[in-house]
DNA sequence: CAGATTCATGTGAACGTGCACAGCCTGTAT
DNA sequence: ATACAGGCTGTGCACGTTCACATGAATCTG
């Protein structure tokens, strides 16, 4: 009655009237509920439930300076996630897990020098808590920026760059994941096995390089550069790879292939080529994104739990936001047996 | 000198300081620039850049009570748009063309009732200035909740719901895409043209169905229901389809599939019927997913400007932001022709 | 030239919340 | 009975910005 028709979204200051309570006492309510009596706290949440009342985050995130948000940052040639159908389960297990702790996510993509200037200035500024970082590149110039400025970042994967190595990261276990798969080639009898290999700029195409090496030096045969090609995790690279090495090695009678679209791509050649997958040569993969590619023959691949790795992200991230250092998390990969090993 | 070592982030103030001028000056600068002296304003700007100063959002949205941000919402069962790599394409262009605006996209999924509950709870607190809607479903209760709170929506698709039609969206012009594809069918002289419709009770599943049978119409062929099958969009549904019209349709020429998932089942039936592609039977899908699923032999479809309709969600979005009412925006697709058709 | 109009600028008051501090009450030990 | 401790509660202030209003100067109008 004494106020104009128009109704404004309710305020902290009228749960306190309707609850009969002070300000201070709602906002305890609101922030854990400790020092205040059982009957405040029942009283004020009545009144919570009675008028509607949701907190503002911007007043809230003026004078504490957080912002109760986190990024999700990407920096990297973005065709290649895009395209990755895991990188959907890592952004989708990322929203949810922040999510369930009531943090909103922010997708942003850093492609011109001019969006990686405005990101950095936004995170800088303080209206993100902390940063999900997908790259990866080495030495990625934006994370070093949102280290120094002191903002709380974890990398999806190892980072390449040993300056890096307090960058926090989550990623899984390369070299072990390669490693398993090898060793499955070898108990199926295989002896000639050959790879293509992933970048060697890239974590990941190094560690599941050394893993192939590692298994064979001890099942005591003898590593042959020969037997190796790098591609670069796309298709037609695959296949090139894959041609070449058959004109170098007709004997070969396996395949580790450092990612399934190159997996993809080096069947296409062994077909050409006549032989047969896995009775000629057994074909092993990595990522597991064939669940997209399917298409016969079933490929065996290498999983990376995805969305373990996003709750993993997710937990380190608010771990450093609240102070804590964890460092880094490496989760084990899955071998998934199928029909081309 | 007065201040403890402390440093703080450089405030309204300080520009103010620094340009010599007052802090309504500064702001007015900030936003706009009207009714600013050009000296004033070259001031104002030098300051800033001598120091550092940016905008504190959390401040801004208090007074103003806008945030400044806007939601991308996914409220369908999430797998078929995380599978879909055209979803990608939507989702970085939303992202990209707000990033030019200078305004951050929030991802939120609204998969269980509690999360929708958040989200609309999130959104009617005002914490996002309009929200990028993403749901096939008919009369989605979290748009409708919505759209009744006064938060600006823009739905990607039409929505099936007549109550909806007040939404605001942008869609593919499917009816036309199909007339496009029926007509190529016809005009490569096929005249027993069989569709696998997409589910009834999505838009584009009517419309599409819709598109054929006008074409057909049109071409003095009479249309006969059996040689409609309806699916689901996906794969093994397709392939059921196809079966069946081949047993019931032994004759057919061609075939209209409503998505390329279904397509590619359609494709494998055939195959299996040893029937020749487009030899024999004809096949145009939907959507063009399939540079993803790419195998041969190459599918031709029609293809929705996901890009360009990501960036006319974003720009109806601003406009009903800014009390515009721009109600729908139709695009035209693109006929691909490839090998199958 | 008086009055009206426009424009550039400064000033105070909010916006809604968390936090520090002070005061209150109750119970217990001296 | 008094002092003290400790938990509960209320109050003022600050956070950084925008907006409405006031002021003074400059320009226009007849």
């Amino acid at each position: 009655m004494n106020n104009p028709a128009r109704r404004q979204r309710p305020t902290i200051h009228d749960v306190a009237r309707v609850a009969g309570v002070s300000r201070g006492t709602v906002s305890r309510v609101l922030n854990g509920g400790h020092h205040v009596s059982p009957a405040a706290a029942e009283a004020v949440n009545a009144a919570i439930r009675r008028t509607g009342y949701v907190v503002n985050r911007h007043a809230r995130s003026l004078i504490t300076g957080r912002s109760g948000s986190a990024a999700f940052l990407l920096t990297e040639p973005q065709e290649r996630f895009f395209e990755d159908p895991n990188f959907n389960v890592l952004l989708r297990g990322c929203t949810q897990a922040l999510a369930a702790h009531d943090i909103p996510l922010l997708l942003m993509i850093a492609g011109s020098r001019d969006e990686q200037r405005r990101i950095v200035r936004y995170v800088t500024a303080g209206h993100v808590d902390g940063v999900l970082l997908v790259s990866s590149h080495t030495g990625d110039p934006v994370a070093a920026q949102l280290a120094r400025a002191g903002t709380p970042v974890v990398a999806c994967g190892k980072p390449m760059d040993p300056r890096a190595g307090r960058l926090a990261h989550v990623a899984a276990d390369d070299r072990e994941g390669a490693r398993e798969m090898v060793r499955h080639l070898l108990s199926a009898g295989r002896r000639r096995i050959a790879t293509i290999a992933g970048p060697q700029d890239t974590p990941g195409g190094v560690d599941r390089l050394a893993g192939y090496r590692e298994v064979l030096a001890e099942a005591g045969l003898p590593f042959e550069e020969t037997l190796v090609e790098t591609g670069d995790y796309g298709r037609a690279g695959g296949r090139a790879c894959a041609e070449r090495l058959l004109a170098r090695h007709p004997d070969v009678d396996a395949l580790f292939v450092a990612s399934d679209l190159m997996a993809r791509g080096a069947l296409e050649a062994l077909g050409d080529a006549g032989r047969s997958v896995p009775g000629d040569v057994a074909v092993g993969g990595f990522d597991d994104s064939s669940a997209a590619l399917a298409s016969a023959p079933a490929l065996t691949t290498v999983r990376q739990p995805w969305d373990r790795i996003s709750q993993e992200m997710v937990r380190v991230l608010l771990d450093r936001i609240a102070g804590e250092d964890t460092s880094a998390v490496i989760l084990p990969t899955e071998l998934v047996v199928r029909e081309t090993a």
